[in-house]
DNA sequence: TATATTTGCAACCAGTTAGTTGCGATACTT
DNA sequence: AAGTATCGCAACTAACTGGTTGCAAATATA
């Protein structure tokens, strides 16, 4: 199965698992109580979010603590990139114009 | 049917078809001419991305333009915003960290 | 007016997804 | 050793997705 980080993030319940354990590292059971369904569907989105390698896993006896792989989120800004860039150059279009009316008046 | 801006980027097809509008305004089969797929099916990923407005359409004549909404795009931007700070402060910690080392010497 | 081009919409199909239930494995607790 | 808690995996289901084909509307051209 094919799985990327756009994929991922997708999902609403999947942004606020990401969400919840940016702040710190929780088990599944913790994060299932946060959420109005069953820990086997929470399970399924940490399954998918392991994949494509937005979390890792730490073991600590029989609870595993699922922790964000914060890199991994660099991807999305990556590729956010290319629009930043013309969103920043519209703007300063915009920006000369201004000033262009200002030394008009 | 519910439209997300992440569930519309989350179709490679869909990215690429963002991209290209990004820099000019096209039709849907300029569009198609770009993949390797029919007409049909790119004017359903247009009318995705037009149903959660990242694109909008402008008529001339018989042919519609598509033109990528620029703005919608900073929603993304402003989600990863609270990861961006996770990332920036453990470089800090990182570089702080880096520097006690250094005085250490 | 007849014809061709551009496009959107509806119906249909195969594959995927999110969710549930049931079960078995592992690790603590008494 | 027996019981309990945490967890992943497999099977199943309903809904959704991306794609195709066919068709009708609107605009341009002969």
């Amino acid at each position: 199965m094919r799985r990327d980080i756009f994929q991922a993030i997708a999902d609403p319940t999947r942004r606020a698992i990401i969400a919840l354990i940016a702040v710190q590292a929780m088990t599944p059971n913790a994060i299932a109580e946060h959420f109005d369904t069953t820990r086997q569907a929470i399970s399924k989105h940490l399954k998918v979010l392991t994949e494509c390698e937005l979390v890792k896993q730490e073991h600590q006896g029989r609870e595993i603590y699922y922790q964000l792989e914060i890199d991994k989120m660099k991807e999305i800004d990556k590729w956010l990139e290319q629009f930043r860039k013309i969103w920043e150059s519209r703007f300063q279009q915009l920006d000369q114009l201004l000033s262009i009316i200002k030394k008009g008046k």
